[in-house]
DNA sequence: GGGCAATTGTTGTCGTCAACAACAATCTTT
DNA sequence: AAAGATTGTTGTTGACGACAACAATTGCCC
Protein backbone atom coordinates (compact mmCIF):
# COMPACT_ATOMS: atom_id res chain seq x y z
CA UNK A 1 0.00 0.00 0.00
CA UNK A 2 2.38 2.43 0.93
CA UNK A 3 3.86 1.49 -2.66
CA UNK A 4 1.02 2.43 -4.25
CA UNK A 5 0.85 5.99 -2.13
CA UNK A 6 3.94 6.48 -4.18
CA UNK A 7 2.05 7.33 -7.17
CA UNK A 8 -0.41 9.55 -5.65
CA UNK A 9 0.57 13.11 -6.68
CA UNK A 10 1.20 15.65 -3.45
CA UNK A 11 -0.75 18.11 -2.61
CA UNK A 12 0.40 21.46 -3.82
CA UNK A 13 -0.57 22.89 -0.36
CA UNK A 14 0.93 26.27 0.59
CA UNK A 15 3.44 25.51 -2.18
CA UNK A 16 4.64 29.29 -2.28
CA UNK A 17 6.83 30.61 -0.33
CA UNK A 18 7.69 29.10 3.62
CA UNK A 19 5.17 27.37 5.03
CA UNK A 20 2.63 29.28 7.17
CA UNK A 21 0.90 26.52 9.32
CA UNK A 22 -0.41 28.98 11.85
CA UNK A 23 0.48 27.37 14.95
CA UNK A 24 -0.47 23.55 15.19
CA UNK A 25 2.11 21.05 13.45
CA UNK A 26 -0.69 19.47 11.00
CA UNK A 27 2.12 18.48 8.59
CA UNK A 28 1.73 15.31 6.71
CA UNK A 29 4.18 12.53 7.43
CA UNK A 30 2.52 10.72 4.28
CA UNK A 31 4.65 7.37 3.44
CA UNK A 32 6.24 7.62 7.04
CA UNK A 33 3.24 6.43 8.85
CA UNK A 34 3.07 3.20 8.80
CA UNK A 35 7.02 2.45 8.44
CA UNK A 36 7.88 0.30 11.84
CA UNK A 37 11.11 1.83 11.73
CA UNK A 38 10.33 5.56 12.36
CA UNK A 39 8.61 4.98 14.79
CA UNK A 40 11.08 2.58 16.63
CA UNK A 41 13.22 5.37 16.23
CA UNK A 42 11.60 8.05 17.94
CA UNK A 43 10.45 5.85 20.55
CA UNK A 44 14.24 4.07 21.34
CA UNK A 45 15.42 7.93 20.60
CA UNK A 46 12.37 9.10 23.95
CA UNK A 47 13.65 5.72 26.13
CA UNK A 48 17.59 6.72 26.32
CA UNK A 49 16.93 10.16 27.09
CA UNK A 50 14.77 8.92 30.03
CA UNK A 51 17.27 6.53 30.64
CA UNK A 52 20.26 8.69 30.48
CA UNK A 53 18.00 11.74 32.77
CA UNK A 54 16.77 8.93 35.57
CA UNK A 55 20.15 7.71 35.34
CA UNK A 56 21.99 10.74 35.25
CA UNK A 57 23.03 11.12 38.67
CA UNK A 58 25.30 8.00 38.80
CA UNK A 59 26.68 9.01 35.91
CA UNK A 60 25.91 5.62 33.76
CA UNK A 61 24.46 5.58 30.32
CA UNK A 62 22.65 2.36 28.51
CA UNK A 63 25.42 0.62 27.32
CA UNK A 64 27.44 0.98 30.15
CA UNK A 65 24.10 -0.35 32.41
CA UNK A 66 24.39 -3.27 30.00
CA UNK A 67 27.95 -4.20 30.42
CA UNK A 68 27.91 -4.04 34.01
CA UNK A 69 24.76 -5.64 34.00
CA UNK A 70 26.24 -9.03 32.16
CA UNK A 71 29.36 -8.96 34.28
CA UNK A 72 27.70 -9.25 37.47
CA UNK A 73 25.21 -11.72 35.68
CA UNK A 74 28.23 -14.31 34.33
CA UNK A 75 31.42 -13.08 36.29
CA UNK A 76 34.62 -14.05 34.38
CA UNK A 77 33.67 -13.49 30.83
CA UNK A 78 36.19 -12.35 28.17
CA UNK A 79 35.79 -9.52 26.78
CA UNK A 80 34.88 -11.40 22.93
CA UNK A 81 32.20 -13.35 25.30
CA UNK A 82 30.08 -9.69 26.55
CA UNK A 83 30.94 -7.79 23.26
CA UNK A 84 29.24 -11.00 20.99
CA UNK A 85 26.51 -11.14 23.28
CA UNK A 86 25.34 -7.42 23.76
CA UNK A 87 25.70 -6.93 19.84
CA UNK A 88 29.17 -4.39 20.80
CA UNK A 89 32.32 -4.52 19.12
CA UNK A 90 35.15 -5.37 20.96
CA UNK A 91 36.86 -2.34 19.85
CA UNK A 92 33.99 -0.32 21.38
CA UNK A 93 34.20 -2.29 24.42
CA UNK A 94 37.72 -1.76 25.08
CA UNK A 95 36.77 2.00 25.95
CA UNK A 96 33.90 0.87 28.13
CA UNK A 97 35.82 -1.16 29.85
CA UNK A 98 38.86 1.38 30.40
CA UNK A 99 35.79 4.09 31.86
CA UNK A 100 34.25 1.48 33.99
CA UNK A 101 37.59 -0.11 35.32
CA UNK A 102 38.96 3.51 35.90
CA UNK A 103 35.44 4.23 38.01
CA UNK A 104 36.76 0.74 40.04
CA UNK A 105 33.79 -0.58 39.13
CA UNK A 106 34.80 -3.43 36.95
CA UNK A 107 38.53 -5.41 37.12
CA UNK A 108 40.00 -7.07 34.26
CA UNK A 109 42.10 -10.15 35.29
CA UNK A 110 44.41 -11.99 32.99
CA UNK A 111 43.04 -15.67 32.15
CA UNK A 112 45.09 -18.14 32.99
CA UNK A 113 44.05 -20.42 30.10
CA UNK A 114 43.84 -18.41 27.33
CA UNK A 115 46.44 -15.37 27.76
CA UNK A 116 45.24 -13.79 25.53
CA UNK A 117 41.64 -12.66 27.23
CA UNK A 118 40.66 -11.33 30.13
CA UNK A 119 38.60 -12.51 32.77
CA UNK A 120 35.59 -9.51 33.54
CA UNK A 121 34.55 -9.22 37.46
CA UNK A 122 32.40 -6.71 39.25
CA UNK A 123 34.67 -5.41 41.78
CA UNK A 124 32.54 -5.30 45.46
CA UNK A 125 32.27 -0.94 44.95
CA UNK A 126 30.84 -2.78 41.47
CA UNK A 127 28.71 -4.99 42.96
CA UNK A 128 26.83 -2.42 45.44
CA UNK A 129 26.85 0.38 43.06
CA UNK A 130 25.30 -2.07 40.63
CA UNK A 131 22.20 -2.68 42.81
CA UNK A 132 21.70 0.74 42.86
CA UNK A 133 21.27 1.44 39.05
CA UNK A 134 19.55 -1.26 39.08
CA UNK A 135 16.57 0.44 41.25
CA UNK A 136 17.22 3.35 38.91
CA UNK A 137 16.48 1.19 35.87
CA UNK A 138 13.91 0.43 37.42
CA UNK A 139 12.37 3.64 37.82
CA UNK A 140 13.67 4.38 34.55
CA UNK A 141 11.16 1.02 33.51
CA UNK A 142 7.84 2.79 35.53
CA UNK A 143 8.26 5.59 33.30
CA UNK A 144 8.05 3.70 30.04
CA UNK A 145 4.94 1.82 31.32
CA UNK A 146 3.81 5.24 32.54
CA UNK A 147 4.21 6.52 28.80
CA UNK A 148 2.63 3.98 26.80
CA UNK A 149 1.06 1.92 29.34
CA UNK A 150 1.40 -0.83 31.25
CA UNK A 151 0.35 -4.08 29.02
CA UNK A 152 1.43 -2.08 26.03
CA UNK A 153 4.84 -2.46 28.02
CA UNK A 154 4.76 -5.75 28.29
CA UNK A 155 3.04 -6.54 24.76
CA UNK A 156 6.19 -4.61 23.37
CA UNK A 157 9.00 -7.28 25.36
CA UNK A 158 6.64 -9.85 24.50
CA UNK A 159 6.85 -8.87 20.54
CA UNK A 160 10.89 -7.95 20.80
CA UNK A 161 11.93 -10.69 22.75
CA UNK A 162 13.90 -12.49 20.10
CA UNK A 163 15.81 -9.62 19.67
CA UNK A 164 17.79 -9.49 23.36
CA UNK B 1 10.72 -7.00 40.74
CA UNK B 2 14.10 -5.94 38.69
CA UNK B 3 14.96 -4.19 42.08
CA UNK B 4 14.43 -7.66 44.10
CA UNK B 5 16.83 -8.80 41.78
CA UNK B 6 19.31 -7.26 42.75
CA UNK B 7 19.58 -8.49 45.88
CA UNK B 8 20.51 -11.86 44.16
CA UNK B 9 23.98 -12.96 44.75
CA UNK B 10 25.34 -13.44 40.96
CA UNK B 11 26.27 -16.92 40.52
CA UNK B 12 29.84 -17.48 40.37
CA UNK B 13 30.13 -20.04 37.42
CA UNK B 14 33.21 -20.53 35.54
CA UNK B 15 34.48 -17.65 37.46
CA UNK B 16 38.45 -18.73 37.23
CA UNK B 17 39.48 -17.38 33.78
CA UNK B 18 38.36 -16.63 31.09
CA UNK B 19 35.19 -18.55 30.09
CA UNK B 20 35.02 -21.71 28.57
CA UNK B 21 31.31 -22.18 27.35
CA UNK B 22 31.26 -24.91 24.52
CA UNK B 23 29.62 -22.99 21.86
CA UNK B 24 26.01 -21.95 22.67
CA UNK B 25 25.92 -18.75 24.14
CA UNK B 26 23.81 -19.35 26.92
CA UNK B 27 25.27 -16.45 28.52
CA UNK B 28 22.32 -14.59 31.26
CA UNK B 29 21.30 -11.12 30.79
CA UNK B 30 19.83 -11.02 34.17
CA UNK B 31 18.27 -7.68 34.39
CA UNK B 32 18.72 -6.84 30.91
CA UNK B 33 15.47 -9.01 30.01
CA UNK B 34 12.69 -7.17 31.06
CA UNK B 35 14.18 -3.71 30.01
CA UNK B 36 12.30 -2.41 27.41
CA UNK B 37 15.33 0.05 26.27
CA UNK B 38 17.12 -3.02 25.76
CA UNK B 39 15.25 -4.59 23.58
CA UNK B 40 14.05 -1.99 21.34
CA UNK B 41 17.78 -0.43 20.84
CA UNK B 42 18.54 -4.33 19.26
CA UNK B 43 15.52 -3.90 17.12
CA UNK B 44 15.98 -0.61 16.31
CA UNK B 45 19.55 -1.91 15.12
CA UNK B 46 18.18 -4.60 13.09
CA UNK B 47 15.88 -2.46 10.99
CA UNK B 48 18.61 0.08 11.06
CA UNK B 49 20.67 -2.21 9.16
CA UNK B 50 17.94 -3.88 7.05
CA UNK B 51 16.78 -0.29 5.99
CA UNK B 52 20.04 0.59 4.77
CA UNK B 53 21.05 -2.88 3.15
CA UNK B 54 17.68 -2.82 1.14
CA UNK B 55 17.81 0.90 -0.28
CA UNK B 56 21.68 0.17 -0.52
CA UNK B 57 21.40 0.29 -4.20
CA UNK B 58 19.73 4.03 -4.07
CA UNK B 59 22.30 5.04 -1.37
CA UNK B 60 19.66 5.88 1.06
CA UNK B 61 19.93 6.35 4.50
CA UNK B 62 16.97 6.66 7.38
CA UNK B 63 17.07 10.23 7.67
CA UNK B 64 17.84 10.70 4.20
CA UNK B 65 14.58 9.07 3.65
CA UNK B 66 12.75 10.85 6.15
CA UNK B 67 13.24 14.09 5.08
CA UNK B 68 12.46 13.60 1.68
CA UNK B 69 9.03 11.88 2.01
CA UNK B 70 7.98 15.14 4.21
CA UNK B 71 9.47 17.40 1.78
CA UNK B 72 7.05 15.35 -1.10
CA UNK B 73 4.01 15.26 0.99
CA UNK B 74 4.25 19.23 2.16
CA UNK B 75 5.96 21.08 -0.46
CA UNK B 76 7.14 24.53 0.49
CA UNK B 77 8.05 23.64 4.45
CA UNK B 78 11.10 25.63 5.67
CA UNK B 79 14.06 23.85 7.23
CA UNK B 80 12.97 25.01 10.37
CA UNK B 81 9.32 23.44 10.00
CA UNK B 82 10.66 20.63 8.69
CA UNK B 83 13.72 19.58 11.51
CA UNK B 84 10.94 19.96 14.29
CA UNK B 85 8.54 17.62 12.81
CA UNK B 86 11.11 15.08 12.07
CA UNK B 87 12.82 15.66 15.78
CA UNK B 88 16.02 16.44 14.18
CA UNK B 89 18.60 20.03 15.01
CA UNK B 90 18.02 22.46 12.30
CA UNK B 91 22.08 22.55 12.40
CA UNK B 92 22.25 18.48 11.18
CA UNK B 93 19.16 19.37 8.39
CA UNK B 94 21.61 21.77 6.71
CA UNK B 95 24.13 19.25 5.79
CA UNK B 96 21.17 16.67 4.79
CA UNK B 97 20.02 19.11 2.12
CA UNK B 98 22.86 19.47 1.25
CA UNK B 99 23.94 16.51 -0.03
CA UNK B 100 20.02 15.69 -0.79
CA UNK B 101 20.33 19.49 -3.14
CA UNK B 102 23.92 18.42 -4.63
CA UNK B 103 22.16 15.35 -5.93
CA UNK B 104 19.55 16.94 -7.44
CA UNK B 105 16.69 15.88 -5.45
CA UNK B 106 15.90 18.97 -3.32
CA UNK B 107 15.86 22.43 -4.20
CA UNK B 108 16.21 25.52 -1.71
CA UNK B 109 14.05 28.67 -2.87
CA UNK B 110 13.94 31.94 -1.37
CA UNK B 111 11.06 32.78 0.40
CA UNK B 112 9.18 36.28 -0.26
CA UNK B 113 7.48 36.25 2.51
CA UNK B 114 10.60 35.34 4.77
CA UNK B 115 13.41 36.34 3.54
CA UNK B 116 15.16 34.39 6.58
CA UNK B 117 13.86 31.00 5.34
CA UNK B 118 14.01 28.78 2.86
CA UNK B 119 10.90 26.87 0.85
CA UNK B 120 11.76 23.44 -0.09
CA UNK B 121 10.79 21.44 -2.82
CA UNK B 122 11.55 17.90 -4.76
CA UNK B 123 12.93 18.36 -8.03
CA UNK B 124 11.41 16.24 -10.84
CA UNK B 125 14.17 14.09 -10.37
CA UNK B 126 13.59 14.21 -6.71
CA UNK B 127 10.22 13.00 -6.90
CA UNK B 128 10.89 9.77 -9.16
CA UNK B 129 13.47 8.87 -6.82
CA UNK B 130 11.20 9.27 -4.04
CA UNK B 131 8.58 6.45 -5.60
CA UNK B 132 11.46 4.18 -6.60
CA UNK B 133 12.23 4.60 -2.95
CA UNK B 134 8.96 3.94 -1.59
CA UNK B 135 8.84 0.95 -2.96
CA UNK B 136 11.77 -0.28 -1.69
CA UNK B 137 11.14 0.75 2.03
CA UNK B 138 7.81 -0.64 1.34
CA UNK B 139 10.39 -3.76 0.56
CA UNK B 140 11.60 -3.50 3.53
CA UNK B 141 9.13 -3.29 5.47
CA UNK B 142 7.96 -6.45 4.58
CA UNK B 143 11.42 -7.82 5.51
CA UNK B 144 10.50 -6.11 9.07
CA UNK B 145 7.30 -8.12 8.69
CA UNK B 146 8.77 -11.54 8.01
CA UNK B 147 10.55 -10.79 10.99
CA UNK B 148 8.10 -10.35 14.08
CA UNK B 149 5.12 -11.14 12.56
CA UNK B 150 2.38 -9.34 10.58
CA UNK B 151 0.13 -8.91 13.38
CA UNK B 152 2.94 -7.97 16.15
CA UNK B 153 4.55 -5.39 14.17
CA UNK B 154 0.95 -3.96 12.90
CA UNK B 155 1.15 -4.07 16.85
CA UNK B 156 4.05 -2.34 17.70
CA UNK B 157 2.80 0.13 15.35
CA UNK B 158 -0.48 1.02 17.31
CA UNK B 159 1.32 0.95 20.00
CA UNK B 160 4.01 3.51 19.15
CA UNK B 161 1.36 5.67 17.30
CA UNK B 162 2.21 8.13 19.70
CA UNK B 163 5.69 8.97 18.90
CA UNK B 164 5.61 9.77 15.32
C1' DG C 1 8.77 54.60 14.02
C1' DG C 2 12.89 53.02 16.30
C1' DG C 3 15.11 49.79 18.97
C1' DC C 4 15.34 45.31 21.00
C1' DA C 5 14.26 40.49 21.29
C1' DA C 6 13.26 36.41 18.69
C1' DT C 7 13.70 33.50 14.61
C1' DT C 8 16.18 31.28 10.52
C1' DG C 9 19.87 29.32 8.30
C1' DT C 10 24.67 28.47 8.80
C1' DT C 11 29.16 27.12 10.73
C1' DG C 12 31.73 25.05 14.16
C1' DT C 13 32.92 22.03 18.21
C1' DC C 14 32.30 18.06 21.24
C1' DG C 15 30.97 13.43 22.52
C1' DT C 16 28.54 9.01 21.33
C1' DC C 17 28.30 5.23 18.42
C1' DA C 18 28.79 1.67 14.45
C1' DA C 19 31.96 -0.15 11.05
C1' DC C 20 36.51 -1.13 9.55
C1' DA C 21 41.36 -1.96 9.29
C1' DA C 22 45.73 -3.02 11.13
C1' DC C 23 48.65 -4.88 14.68
C1' DA C 24 51.09 -7.83 18.47
C1' DA C 25 50.42 -11.53 21.39
C1' DT C 26 48.65 -15.84 21.82
C1' DC C 27 46.10 -20.12 20.74
C1' DT C 28 44.85 -23.85 17.28
C1' DT C 29 45.29 -26.59 13.40
C1' DT C 30 47.85 -29.22 10.27
C1' DA D 1 57.36 -26.08 13.25
C1' DA D 2 54.52 -23.30 10.12
C1' DA D 3 50.16 -21.32 8.86
C1' DG D 4 45.96 -19.61 10.19
C1' DA D 5 42.58 -18.03 13.57
C1' DT D 6 41.38 -15.47 17.81
C1' DT D 7 41.82 -11.72 21.49
C1' DG D 8 42.63 -7.29 22.97
C1' DT D 9 44.15 -2.86 21.40
C1' DT D 10 44.69 1.42 18.63
C1' DG D 11 43.27 4.27 15.08
C1' DT D 12 40.17 6.20 11.30
C1' DT D 13 35.95 7.20 9.13
C1' DG D 14 31.23 8.67 8.94
C1' DA D 15 26.43 9.29 10.83
C1' DC D 16 24.21 11.47 14.55
C1' DG D 17 22.56 14.39 18.75
C1' DA D 18 23.54 18.42 21.56
C1' DC D 19 25.38 23.08 21.97
C1' DA D 20 27.13 27.55 21.03
C1' DA D 21 27.95 31.45 18.23
C1' DC D 22 26.93 34.35 14.26
C1' DA D 23 24.63 37.37 10.39
C1' DA D 24 20.44 38.40 8.26
C1' DT D 25 15.86 39.21 8.91
C1' DT D 26 11.40 39.60 11.24
C1' DG D 27 8.23 40.74 14.97
C1' DC D 28 7.18 43.08 19.05
C1' DC D 29 6.93 46.83 22.26
C1' DC D 30 7.12 51.30 23.92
Amino acid sequence: MTATAARTPPRKRASNGAARRSEADEIGLDALVGHAGYAVRRFQIWIFQDFVRTLGDVEIRPTQYSVLTVIGANPGLSQMAVAKRLGIERARLVHLLDSLEQRKYVKRIKSKEDRRSHALHLTAQGETALAKFKGLAAEHERNVEAKIGKENREQLLRILAGFT
